[in-house]
DNA sequence: CGCGGATGGTTGCAAGTGCAACTATTGCAA
DNA sequence: TTGCAATAGTTGCACTTGCAACCATCCGCG
């Protein structure tokens, strides 16, 4: 399901012709409608910041969204764990990210002296800096791409409906068994 | 930048302290807590459902989002590239995915006669039954998930605000060299 | 004709990703 | 103390992905 502006009229009613007139009792047209917005949406604004950023700092999205979240923190370091949990990203894939922005001498990791299991993810000056040198032109980015299609009172709302969405999901783990 | 809730009252604030006052010169806050909703519900939904789903019919999100624009498609068949953009997937990722579907036997792909350039990917009947058999509970899960999180009078709202995101980012290619 | 530029798809490659299994470390309990 | 379950991270693996280079085909112009 994509595309928005071409399927907006009825991307449901094209799917009843093979599942028949069900296709409404199972998912709203309106609700279907969203949905395809939100695919749409979602895939070109981050794929549009994602290679702009890419070419502006040498820093994929991830990579910014990881060193935010640490610019952000106390010291500039958090526990992998609380990293990957706040990056939305799987433990795994953290341990990887990591490495690759410790050989950009962004991040260190070092091993927590009380509990010997926890590791702290900490930015350093240098990747203090390039996120510095990278946060304004990938903020006025999302400023234009994402801010600048709503009025700011839309946004407001926008923001809650989103955070609802959000909260409704917010279990990590499948819970039935 | 994730986590809606726990940042939702001043993810820009935080970064002040790294980036200084022009924080909010770059990104009205109000933006910010959008943007980070947004990625925040992105991530969540599309996890929960990508993994309902393959447990349910063993099919990826992806998978099932190309099958879905060859069911409303006429005669269940679009050409390659038609179909890459529709599914916002870029042309070699389609490829390989539609070597997959094939394989399960979902999915054919044939020279076109008139053009031997084109390709069609058509959905086999087998392909129509799979997703007949998958679209349900998919679906139901995305107004689970998505539209129970919202009275219908919002989701409108919501329609129109993405739309107008995915708009104004609609260029596929970069524009200035 | 027949050659050169566009167009449609595929493939080589170098990533990135999550899951499950594994290692290291801790903390509790007998 | 020793032993074992719980917790934090890392690694093996199998799979996706997109970009850029590549092949195939078509079309228009001399």
């Amino acid at each position: 399901m994509a595309t928005a502006e071409q399927s907006q009229n009825a991307p449901l009613d094209d799917l009843s012709k093979i599942l028949g007139s069900d296709a409404h009792a199972l998912l709203d047209p309106a609700v279907a409608r969203a949905w395809i917005a939100f695919l749409t949406a979602y895939g070109r604004v981050t794929r549009a910041l994602s290679s702009e950023l890419m070419d502006a700092s040498g820093m994929s999205l991830a990579d910014f969204d990881v060193m935010a979240q640490l610019a952000r923190a106390e010291g500039y370091a958090l526990r992998m764990t609380e990293l990957a949990d706040a990056a939305l990203i799987s433990k795994s894939g953290l341990t990887r990210r990591i490495d690759r922005l410790a050989v950009n001498g962004w991040v260190t990791r070092r091993r927590c002296t009380e509990d010997g299991r926890v590791h702290w993810a900490t930015l350093t000056p240098l990747g203090v800096k390039a996120f510095r040198g990278a946060a304004p032109g990938h903020l006025r980015a999302v400023a234009e791409r994402f801010g600048a299609s709503l009025p700011a009172s839309e946004m407001d709302r926008l923001t809650r409906d989103l955070i609802k969405i959000a909260t409704k999901n917010k279990e990590r783990t499948r819970e039935a068994v």
